[in-house]
DNA sequence: TTGTAAGCGTTATCAA
DNA sequence: TTGATAACGCTTACAA
């Protein structure tokens, strides 16, 4: 009867080692995969632990070994499609590692700014993915330095340290985008900004004040609108916007879901997008697809921006060679919701 | 020299019980708050633990006790609005908790089928929480109740064991939204079908039967549309409904991501909507407030029915009692995409 | 109220 | 090619 009572009991290396006749040194080379073990006793080993459905302790392996093979990704909330990238990329990276992936959505950068690294530590992360804007607070990224925490800042604006870097070039795309609307004829173009705490925002403004600048054309600050990367301050965005007599010919939102927000808006003050609007986003979520028209947008590569930036932690904490500042490439969709304006 | 180069490692129970002068047991009192540790002496050990930095080892805890505190969210991907609120429920009821949530984005239920036991054993979980599909896999079920593995499903169909279940009535909400659509003068109506396998998508379909038949109102047959509850399928759903001569005056969608696709398909068509045709979703995510104009749907609610589920793991894992099947309320939501049929 | 000693299930050392 | 035995850092009896 006492054995019986094991059954539910899990068995351990100990238990495999005693019904293959070997020792648990054995059991546990096999089970690392080291050399000079005897096929032969390998195949008991493995066939005594498939008997006792054995499964290695992860609490134990982490104990001796001194790691966790945990890591966590940091973010804020601003639209579930870019979450969902980000994880994504993130856990394809991971797949066939035996590191787990632990989230840590964060209120905002500001909330969780000096609390970063005690959360990591009372987790036992190895490592950690900051996405914006959370690699951008001095606090965190001094902290985690001095901390000697492994981490990886995902399209960070602020070069606050020598920890590995991946993203895109926000103020070229933004510039881009703006071309384009230039090139369409538009001259009167409002800009909806995104958190301002979100250092992206302010390189895509940028990139829209130089282009327009540039191209000698006037920026009406009255049109440089205020949103939270949310779309419902898109949308209110868009209603002060379009409340104003001297409306714009074009709007370009610092990203999709402000400026889906836009082109509700925009349907709500009666007007057509693009025949009265042209509507322009950032970002390339799967909102920009998702509105009518189709949002005219930047893909940005987050999934492979999370799949680097994880790859890149993977390698500083395994201590192996990495590039410091990975740039991936941006591209201009050009979608139906800007076209060549009506007054030309 | 020696005491120096231990800055770079961390710090352990005995570092703290040597700098405050007390035993690692006290030390292990005082951090997880058993009683009997004179105020006196739990202040020493905190200060030793502060200048030390020092934070329990998870690991050692873990192994010690038998438990990993880690929990289990497994979910195939229809949306990613759906995936967040699933993620943040659970999350949420995580708070202020020791438990941690580890992710298992699955390709489909098939595909993890029989695999799904041995991925939380090898990580070690403590318990699951699955999200509909995965809940009805039969082989999934019987492994993990033969493990005995805690486990609670989120809308699953099938009563297919005693594990605690979370869910809406998906018949009576698609009955309802039936119902309105009837009540609005709508006769000839369309439905387009998620994922087969999903039975929430059956028990909707069998919904709008229901309501039809009720009403006296015929089911046309090939108005039955095959979709996969993503937006694309919804798109090309709507393209073959509109594609036809006999166009329907409504078409109900069994879910948002669906309903949005069927949207854009009546734009690509010249047809308006509501004016032309009425359009309702199911399930209230995000994507439905973004459409212009924004879905009729229902609101399932699914932030919560994950943190319920969460609630009744932590129950069944703790041995608590705990109520097995939570049953929470949807809710019918009346917005710009359903109106009466202009043919009345 | 505090401390000693014995594990928990692994991996690492070193001898065989 | 294998196996005793000692860690790893903590919690839990059991004493004191």
């Amino acid at each position: 009867m006492e054995a019986g009572d094991k059954r539910q009991v899990r068995a351990t290396i100990t238990d495999v080692a005693a019904r293959s006749g070997t020792s648990i040194k054995t059991v546990s080379r096999v089970f690392n995969d080291e050399p000079f073990v005897r096929p032969e006793t390998r195949r008991r080993v493995l066939e005594a632990a498939a008997a006792l459905d054995y499964h290695p302790n992860m609490a134990a392996r982490s104990l001796v070994r001194g790691r966790s093979f945990l890591i966590g990704l940091f973010y804020e909330n601003p639209s579930p499609n870019y979450v969902v990238d980000l994880q994504t990329g993130a856990l394809d990276r991971l797949h066939d590692e035996r590191y787990r992936l632990l989230l840590f959505p964060c209120e905002n950068a500001r909330a969780v700014s000096g609390r970063l690294l005690q959360l990591a530590r009372t987790s036992g992360l190895e490592g950690i993915v900051l996405a914006p804007p959370l690699g951008d607070d001095p606090q965190t990224v001094r902290d985690l330095v001095e901390a000697r925490m492994p981490f990886v800042r995902i399209a960070p604006t602020t070069a606050l340290d020598a920890s590995p870097t991946v993203g895109i070039d926000d103020g070229a795309a933004a510039r881009e985008m703006t071309d384009h609307l230039l090139s369409l004829g538009h001259r009167r173009i409002a800009f909806v900004q995104g958190d301002p705490d979100h250092p992206s925002n302010s390189q895509r403004l940028d990139g829209f004040r130089g282009a327009m600048q540039a191209a000698g054309a006037t920026v009406d600050e009255r049109l440089i609108e205020q949103g939270r990367y949310t779309f419902e301050s898109g949308l209110a965005a868009g209603r002060r916007i379009f409340a104003d007599r001297q409306r714009p010919t074009a709007v370009f939102a610092a990203n999709d879901d402000m400026a889906a927000g836009v082109v509700v808006a925009a349907k709500e003050a009666g007007l057509d997008v693009p025949g009265h609007v042209s509507v322009a986003g950032f970002d390339d979520s799967l909102i920009s697809r998702v509105t009518w028209p189709q949002l005219t947008t930047i893909h940005q590569p987050t999934y492979d921006m999370a799949h680097a930036a994880t790859d890149a932690l993977l390698a500083l904490i395994e201590k192996r060679p990495l590039t410091p500042a990975i740039r991936l490439q941006h591209q201009l969709l050009v979608r139906g919701s800007t076209t060549r304006t009506a007054s030309l």
